[in-house]
DNA sequence: GTAAAGATGTTGACGGCGTTACCATTGCGG
DNA sequence: CCGCAATGGTAACGCCGTCAACATCTTTAC
């Protein structure tokens, strides 16, 4: 006899949500059907979070969370910085074309910016080694940061939608450390 | 007294659309507002496309020509390729923060990709400056190509999903030409 | 000129969705 | 042990995309 409470119940949702997102993508993931998953009724739901947009939330926080594991993975094998550098963004497109259901959530499920962008390992880790490669010139770092970080991200995108074929060269070729860190002093 | 045939419908519908999903976003935006919208009962949508996803194509291939529109007047004003590919980068984030709804409707959408990607105006004016960047060299023209629009569409999915504060500065700082156009005889 | 055929519109219905109101069961602290 | 908070379920609402069936207008064929 299954008993009236379940016992876990939001670590379930979790869980299974984070499966259906990968299976069906954040866009087509409905409430009910993960509340069917988890063997409970719709409305259950909403004893552990206050709409659907909650659940996606904590969806999206374990996705940033796995994300910054896999490039911290990435990282540490790596000897100098300019090679971790480009490991951490390979390891970037590579988790957005192994996990694209939960990569699309976790950056772009609509009004879904999720709070201080510097507070998760990813992020923090993309600034550490730009301040690396600055030496030390937050400014600069910043500027690094971020065009490396657009740069990874949209050639994600693009794979992931569809406008640009999947290929290991076309990744590599993209992601050239010193095409992003260009020296003040010319090289 | 308003006839029983609307007269060109599906104009109505595309226009509808267009000012809708600016207006609500893509994914939000539904098959039975457009219609109310055009003054027409929901199933008459049929009449002219075979389901949603129809609809949403011409919308985002209403985005691609508007697109390729953008980039072109900004490119006509400059002088040298250097210059314009600057430019042609800089209308393409500019657009994307103007027109967001659109913009995420044409390229992520689910299952949208239309078509060859060089097809339209925009894929195919980063071809032309991608190729006088790598003095004619293909190979290299797409490797060039495919990095700034990399570049770019990360740089404009960022702001636009709230990871990314929108700053003019932030975007002229990360669309620097010469960090993405390398000269293989090292500058 | 008019009737058949086709194009273009409407109404009504179905199942699925997120969400709310209300009721049922369980477990825990006094 | 009992009352209450926590956690579950049922029914219903108004949306949604879509289909079947019917209504109206336009075009074409004789």
């Amino acid at each position: 006899m299954r008993p009236y409470h379940h016992g876990d119940l939001r670590s379930a949702l979790i869980d299974e949500g984070l499966r259906l997102v990968e299976q069906a993508g954040a866009e087509a993931l409905s409430l009910r059907e993960v509340a069917r998953a988890a063997g409970v009724s719709a409305t259950a739901v909403y004893r552990h979070f206050p709409d659907k947009r909650a659940l996606m939330v904590v969806l999206a926080q374990e996705g940033v969370r796995r994300l910054g594991t896999a490039q911290t993975e990435a990282a540490s094998g790596q000897a100098d910085a300019t090679s971790g550098f480009g490991a951490i963004g390979r390891a970037y497109v590579r988790f957005a074309l192994t996990n694209p259901g939960l990569f699309r959530l976790t950056f772009t499920y609509p009004d879904l910016a999720i709070g201080d962008p510097m507070s998760d390992a990813a992020a923090s880790l993309l600034h550490q080694y730009a301040l690396g490669l600055a030496n030390g010139d937050e400014a600069r770092a910043r500027i690094i940061g971020l065009r490396a970080w657009s740069l990874v991200h949209g050639l994600a995108m693009l794979m992931l939608d569809g406008r640009v074929p999947y290929t290991d060269a076309a990744i590599d070729a993209v992601i050239d450390v010193a095409a992003i860190y260009r020296d003040p002093r010319g090289r």
